[in-house]
DNA sequence: GTAATAGTGTCTGTGAGACATTATGGC
DNA sequence: GCCATAATGTCTCACAGACACTATTAC
């Protein structure tokens, strides 16, 4: 810091002000991005064109800008990893990564990552953009250090960032209503169940899942449609504008395939 | 980013790379220290020596330095700015903010702040820093932009971030064990009940407080000892090592005297 | 027809909330 | 004796989980 002078103002202060010179910083948002697809749940990643990590699968991401919020870096990331207008339904903040080391950049710039946890209807399969060499959604029970038995192994930390944003999306399920946003604007309540199944890795008991779903105020509102399905038609129904789930709806004890994740 | 090479191992690429020339940026950790004192919440301020916002009541925070974490950083605030050693019973990363503007000195040093939540139990009154005028410990009652008819005016978007965090503290309440970190080693059910209620902002059933706490695996056990209290003398507990708890405790619709929160 | 699913109904156990009761210590 | 609090007990209601059962559609 500058030393102080007794009665400068802001003004002289910010005019006069000298950042440090420490080695070079900079800030990253990255992105786990998930959607499901045949009842499975894919998470999109980039096959990285260049140093570090080259040839290895990476969550898209993106060097902030001096004049841009970390949330459209994210948006940004999405953009320009995938040259596809990639708009997510739910993007939220997850978490910040700064271990030193953890990106092999750092003996050059300190890289420190702010990831992110995004999800929406599958979009179909992405473009890759410029620094990637291939973009696609994968399985997340392929993912190495994901799910037990996965064998893709994956760039940085990635593979802890990906555990902590499924840890993070499970919770949300039980107490939110994020779970609509996986979806199209009108969907059966076989579809919004399968959300929670998958994420879960649990099945649910149709009926209850009803029950509940449906008396909670605002979680879904019905619309005058109804869809074919395997069996009977199914009610179609809107997500009907409420956040959050009161009481909320617990996942069932483990037994998921997942590795078991560090919470409860 | 360089242009790639084909055949360039990740060793040249790392000894030749060159980090692109943007305005430099800052990463800062910022802590919201919270203690209950007298049965009401509490937050360690500073008051700042230096612009920007002097004279300013600040939340402690210093600027990440290369080869530390950004948890290391955190710690490290509070030892810098209150030249005491403040080691927090809780310590977690809460969120990183990053809107440019908010803070000043962005046109010479884009800042970007990583936020974290804190607690202990109460240490007295701690000794300014070098960059404070003054530490102390401040009702969170008092704080303007968190609770209504608060008159403490906050540097940067303090408030928003203090506002966060109370949410954020209210919230890991009612899923998890955390509460037993604002205590000493022995507390009293009824301490631990004042955390729950000075957090929450109501009034809780001693009854059924005891009956849940007691019920959870592991979040309390009893030790052979006893305390004087203005009533019967009541039994000791440590924290008994769990650190969730399932099913979850909710607070009651909110009466408290605090501004509503976005959430539910 | 059969199989599969949507949607509803019913029973039960758990647990939260409200409240009463008793025990124990300070004054 | 009187008051405050600890600690336990009781009753009721809400709700999750288990498991029917029926209606509807595809094949």
């Amino acid at each position: 810091m500058t030393i102080e002078i007794d009665g400068e103002t802001e003004e002289e202060f910010l005019a006069a002000y000298e950042p440090r010179k420490y080695p070079p910083m900079a800030v990253n948002a990255e992105v786990a991005l998930f959607t499901l697809r045949d009842q499975e749940l894919f998470l999109l990643l980039i096959e990285r064109r260049g140093h570090p990590h080259r040839g290895r699968y990476a969550l898209p991401s993106w060097f902030m800008q001096p004049h841009e919020s970390i949330e459209a870096t994210a948006r940004r990331a999405l953009a320009e990893e995938t040259s596809l207008a990639l708009d997510p339904r739910h993007l939220e903040q997850l978490k910040t990564y700064s271990t030193p080391g953890r990106d092999p950049r750092d003996c050059k710039v300190r890289v420190t990552s702010v990831a992110h946890l995004a999800f929406m209807p599958d979009p179909g399969e992405p473009e890759p953009g410029t620094h990637a060499r291939s973009a696609a959604f994968v399985p997340v029970d392929d993912l190495a250090g994901v799910t037990e038995g996965g064998t893709i192994e994956l760039a940085f930390d990635h593979a802890t960032i990906i555990s902590d944003a499924l840890e993070r999306l499970a919770a949300k399920l039980e107490y939110t209503t994020v779970a609509a946003a996986f979806l199209p604007e009108q969907f059966t309540l076989a579809e919004l169940r399968g959300i929670y199944e998958s994420v879960w890795g649990t099945s649910l008991d149709p009926g209850n899942f009803t029950r509940k779903v449906t008396g909670v105020d605002g979680f879904v509102a019905s619309v005058p449609a109804r869809r074919k399905t395997g069996g009977r038609s199914a009610q179609l129904f809107t997500h009907g504008g409420a956040q959050w789930m009161l009481p909320p709806m617990l996942r069932p004890a483990s037994t998921g395939s997942r590795r078991a994740a560090t919470k409860r």
